[in-house]
DNA sequence: GAATCGAATGTGACTTTATCACTGAGCACG
DNA sequence: CGTGCTCAGTGATAAAGTCACATTCGATTC
């Protein structure tokens, strides 16, 4: 077992070799589904490598990315849905190949239990996912979505262009797919992005704020 | 000390003993706030009775309600800011005489470490607050107003009139003042409520579904 | 290489929300 | 009884969402 997770390096090797024992490593390949709405959860899956996209469907069938896990994130919904022993109420998508390990529920009880440098990485994690909805509900309940997506694109189109569709951009904003379009084609007429099939490239001029 | 949080009531007597001698009892008046944008954590706060909204404010000056705790809840934001030691990023304004206990992080961590039903409850109350967030985000980006506001006034106007002004209102769905007043004026128009200064009436044949 | 099909994008018309700048109404207090 | 409040109503305009299509690009197949 080459690669770990943070959170199971900084435990003492005693209870480290317990988990690593009890916990199942898992592949995921870009595309997998790793749950649905209405999944029960079947462990804390904890990301070792790679990149999972968490997002939720409206009644209309439209979409909204509610943030992603990387590398040394824990899925801190799956706590909740372990713990009150509900279903999932989003879903989980691989973006890129994926190590992660899936802990057990007794297993994850028993770290809680035993290590308070676990404990408190745990709930720091879950701060920050609070913290991430948060935010979000501020940018979807007032922020205009010109400066939403703009800001979008200097995250994810700084250096190189993002290979990503009209629809997609509009699942991450939480909008309509004739919005993004339209704002894009605005941006392109302004000289502030340049448009092809699938791929939205940020001009330099535009990089800075 | 009569009434009693529930989250300590669980506990085995010794620990509970101990829980009870490091809490710091407060009482909390009706427009009290307890914490504001920015202000550190001194504490988790954990209410035995009344009731604490808790909002953010927006850029533009506009607020929205994010949830409300009440009776054996526990304030889920503040583990996060204690355990990160960021600020707060909402605010939490009394609404009821409250009643709570405001338990230090050591104290906070022993329990943590010492009972298994403990920890057990206080991630179920994470996942839930997790969950209304997620809801909400959805209601935000999805739902249509009018139905988010009918169902506001059936939620907390059955029975007896919601005394509340239109910028409250406003306030809990994260809208402005003016979209709620035109739209309570077109449910007057349409006989759907009854309308005084800081007052609305969810007629009768509303009420259900 | 041309035909074809499906996904991705463009657009017009219209509705719903948001914003701005006011006006008017109800209420408390001197 | 004014006189200041806060609260509510409204018109004009802009931004965003919805619906119904038209177009275009690329890959696959012939």
């Amino acid at each position: 077992m080459a690669a770990q997770h943070a959170l199971l390096e900084c435990l003492p090797s005693g209870l480290r070799a317990e988990a690593e024992q009890h916990a199942q490593q898992v592949h995921l390949s870009a595309g997998d589904v790793v749950f649905r709405a209405g999944d029960g959860c079947r462990g804390l899956p904890m990301v070792i490598s790679g990149s999972v996209r968490v997002q939720m469907l409206g009644a209309s069938g439209h979409g909204i990315v509610l943030y992603r896990m990387g590398p040394d994130d824990v899925c801190t919904l799956s706590i909740g849905c372990l713990m009150a022993g509900r279903g999932y109420r989003a879903e989980a998508h691989v973006e890129e190949p994926t190590e992660a390990l899936l802990m057990p529920r007794q297993a994850f009880d028993r770290l809680m239990a035993a290590s308070a440098e676990f404990r408190q990485q745990v709930m720091a994690s879950y701060g920050r996912r609070l913290d991430d909805l948060m935010l979000l509900v501020e940018e979807v309940a007032f922020g205009r979505l010109d400066q939403r997506l703009l800001e979008w694109l200097k995250a994810h189109a700084s250096g190189q262009p993002a290979l990503i569709t009209h629809q997609e951009l509009a699942v991450e904003l939480g909008t309509a797919r004739e919005v993004v379009s339209r704002l894009l084609k605005d941006f392109e007429r302004h000289g502030r992005v340049r448009l092809a099939r699938g791929r939205v490239e940020l001009l330099q001029s535009q990089e800075v704020d």
